[in-house]
RNA sequence: GGUGAUGUAGCUCAGCUGGUUAGAGCACAGGAUUCAUAAUCCUGGGGUCGAGGGUUCAAGUCCCUCUUUCACCA
């Protein structure tokens, strides 16, 4: 029997749980229930990652404690986890006694150990809030293209990615000052010193090949030392010895699935030493967690957070003394109809809304399940795709199986299901036969974390033993009142499409608990299904109630309208500085004040204008240059962002809209000198605007 | 910009170390059936496997160039 310790990444105490996190615990949550079905004794634990300055600031905006924000997170976190039959064996935080002490006693391990080191650091500060800003909170002009308002570590207009140091006119996104650089001593862990260990590490079948690349490539750019210190005010554990320093959030984060485990013991035995439990029950924590620990310890994340877990994670236990992770295992993240979630397009759906609308979870777990595999591909939820899945393979195919036999069973023979006689085997039998004969395989797939195929062939099987119902015709056999008798080929043909629905039923277990409970309760043992129950036959049936209902197509619309409709009165929120945050929203056109008056209207030059040339820009992506000549003595040199739409050659001759009494603008390839209008929107574009036959270059446009 | 991944029927995806006419489910068309809260079964149409080069007796599968989409760049 295996001993095995698993974790889902620590989902940020600062937002609600989404339909893209729920891809990690839905799949976390199917291999943990896959192995505990196996017997294998299983702890899956995880977290509220609770720390950091934009806690810190939230907390301050609605006016309540840091303390109280993560209460009432973590209150929403676990329900909406439950709710989608994650089952974790302890839900804990980050902030929380356990943590803190684990935090510290690693940290003075490191430190004896010689791994950290200070160093004076040059930071933007700020003299208003008094307090030190993290890049994402520093905003001002991007030095490569000049764009406003950009974030402190890269531009949204250029992508240019640079030091917050480097910004133009920089000033806080807290208070509005303008930020002052001032010193500060910071603690760093030196990772440089650990490269040939974590190069060691990270090839020992430790990661995914493609995780596993990932890492050459930070390997060959060096490794940095890593800072873990955050000068106060700051919301987490302060540093030993180091007065008004405190540790970083990711320092502390990982450490929270030890916290969270620990926490699980003490519980555990707590109620083994109250009797509650059996003495068999009582955990150790080092047992799990010691230099030479023979137990197994994976950690599920996503794949942006590789880094952390494979290169920090694993070098932080190494050097304090602790056992590493067995396996990494990272995902890649969700899509929605092909795209990233938007709130525009209603498809930002957070876990709560899809149980508003949709209510079952299983019908998303189902549909996870059939798209995961061991990758770190993204899947995607297609929305027609989910509907039409869901309701034609649990629905109409597996469900079916039941429903369509069921009630012969309770009609004629009184519930009882007929013992597989050797005899029939090669007829009547066929169906248990075949379904048991996938056993091995789907188990290897789920162990290999490959549940699509898992369900490819559970769905497989299951279309064969509806060609085994339509071929055996229970229902013209049943016109037949022989037929009727105990032990009659239509109470064999029903008793053993209905172990072969058992048997699927157990195969899916991982994936649907609550659909499995439902049948073992229809099969009248009413337990939790173990992989070995397998080996069993049930006896009978009570009466059969309908076990899924279809998803409605018009549940899906309304969900992603509600979606759309919250948009609009959502007030602006601070970006945040989480690993998993989630995009900002744009700061929305109010209803009120939206109308403009025709003077600033004519404060927009509109004018027609020619394009006499127009051609690519080496190494721009997006760009077109354009000379447009709209009547003045000079043409204007204008950048355009509509080369995916036009073949320059095409454009030559043409004549469109531009803006002339825009501000020039500096761009990356040269001054912008106007712009020219373009319509688009996620359907397409941009297209350009054409004036009708008659305008000629130079008119005003109003 | 660099790097990694990705692009196979209308949709969602399989296709192992290159080898006979490229597969599945859904959707669609025709038929069968009526036990099942329109579920099931049979048959069929549909793809120049992102584009272009190359290696090979043979390429969706290997190499090069370009391109799409996504991610990462601490």
């Amino acid at each position: 029997m295996r001993k095995i310790l698993v974790t889902s990444a620590l989902p940020y105490a600062n937002g609600s749980i989404h339909l893209g996190h729920l891809v990690e615990y839905i799949q976390t949550d199917i291999w943990v229930r896959f192995q505990k079905m196996q017997g294998h004794t299983v702890h899956y634990v995880c977290a509220d990652d609770t720390h950091g300055t934009p806690i810190m600031l939230r907390a301050q905006k609605e006016g309540i404690t840091p303390e109280a924000l993560i209460d009432a997170v973590h209150k929403e976190h676990s329900a909406d986890f439950k709710e989608f039959l994650v089952e974790f064996d302890n839900y804990y935080s980050t902030n929380a006694p356990e943590n803190k002490e684990l935090s510290q006693t690693i940290y003075k391990k490191l430190k004896a150990n010689g791994k950290i080191a200070t160093k004076t650091i040059e930071q933007f500060y700020d003299p208003v809030k008094n307090m030190f800003l993290p890049d994402r909170f520093i905003k001002g002009e991007c030095p490569k293209c000049h764009a406003k308002d950009q974030y402190g570590d890269n531009c949204e207009v250029c992508g240019a990615t640079y030091n917050p140091t480097e910004l133009i006119n920089a000033y806080s996104a807290v208070s509005g000052a303008a930020p002052i650089r001032k010193e500060t001593e910071h603690y760093f862990f030196k990772l440089s010193e650990c490269e040939d260990f974590l190069k060691t590490w990270t090839r020992s079948g430790t990661l995914q090949g493609e995780a596993a690349n990932k890492m050459g490539e930070w390997f060959e750019n060096g490794l940095n030392d890593w800072d873990i210190s955050r000068d106060a005010p700051y919301f987490g554990f302060e540093i030993p010895d180091a007065p008004g320093k405190y540790f970083y959030v990711w320092l502390d984060a990982p450490i929270g699935y030890m916290a969270s485990f620990k926490r699980l013991v003490e519980d555990t035995n707590r109620k083994v030493d109250a009797g509650e439990l059996p003495e068999s029950r009582r955990m150790s924590f080092d047992e799990y967690w010691k230099q030479d620990s023979t137990t197994e310890l994976y950690h599920f994340i996503g794949k942006d957070i590789l880094y952390f877990h494979a290169l920090f994670w694993p070098a932080t236990l190494e050097y304090s003394g602790y056992r590493k992770p067995t396996q990494i295992f990272a995902h890649g993240f969700l899509t929605v109809n092909g795209e990233k979630m938007s709130k525009s397009r209603g498809t930002f759906i957070t876990a709560r809304s899809y149980l508003d609308h949709i209510k079952n979870p299983e019908y998303l777990r189902y549909y996870y399940a059939a798209k995961l595999n061991s990758t770190m591909e993204d899947i995607d939820l297609n929305l027609e795709d989910f509907v039409a899945r869901v309701n034609s393979d649990l629905v109409g195919k597996y469900i079916n199986i039941a429903s369509r036999t069921a009630g012969f069973i309770s009609k004629y023979f009184d519930g009882k299901i007929l013992d597989t006689d050797l005899n029939r085997i090669n007829e009547t039998a066929k169906a248990t036969m075949v379904t048991l004969g996938s056993i091995e395989e789907i188990a290897e797939y789920y162990e290999a974390r490959d549940y699509g195929r898992a369900l490819r062939e559970i769905m497989r099987v299951t279309d064969y033993v509806n060609e085994y119902v339509n071929e055996m015709a229970p229902w013209v056999l049943a016109k037949d009142s022989n037929q009727h008798q105990i032990g009659s080929k239509l109470h064999a043909v029903c008793s053993d499409a209905l172990k072969a629905f058992r048997v699927l039923t157990i195969y899916l277990t991982p994936v649907l608990p609550e659909v499995s409970q439902k049948v073992a309760v229809l099969f009248c043992e009413p337990r939790n299904y173990l992989w070995n129950d397998l080996q069993f036959a049930p006896e009978k049936i009570s009466a059969y109630n309908h076990l899924i209902t279809r998803i409605d197509p018009k549940a899906i619309e309304a969900m992603t309208e509600a979606n759309k409709e919250n948009l609009a009165p959502t007030p602006a929120v601070i970006k945040t500085a989480s690993p998993a945050a989630a995009p900002v929203l744009a700061a929305s056109d109010a209803a009120e004040g939206s109308y403009i008056s025709i003077d600033d209207f004519t404060k927009v030059d509109l004018r027609i204008a020619k394009i006499v040339n127009a051609e690519h820009v080496e190494g721009a992506e997006k760009l077109l240059k354009l000379t447009l000549d709209i009547g003045d003595a000079t043409t204007r040199q204008v950048f355009a962002g509509i080369k995916s739409a036009y073949d320059p050659e095409t454009l030559k001759g043409r004549l469109t809209v531009m803006v002339a009494n825009l501000a020039p603008r500096k761009m990356k390839f040269g001054m912008s000198e106007g712009m020219v209008l373009a319509a688009s929107d996620d359907n397409g574009g941009p297209f350009i605007l054409s004036p009708d036959v008659g305008a000629q270059l130079g008119m005003r446009v109003k």
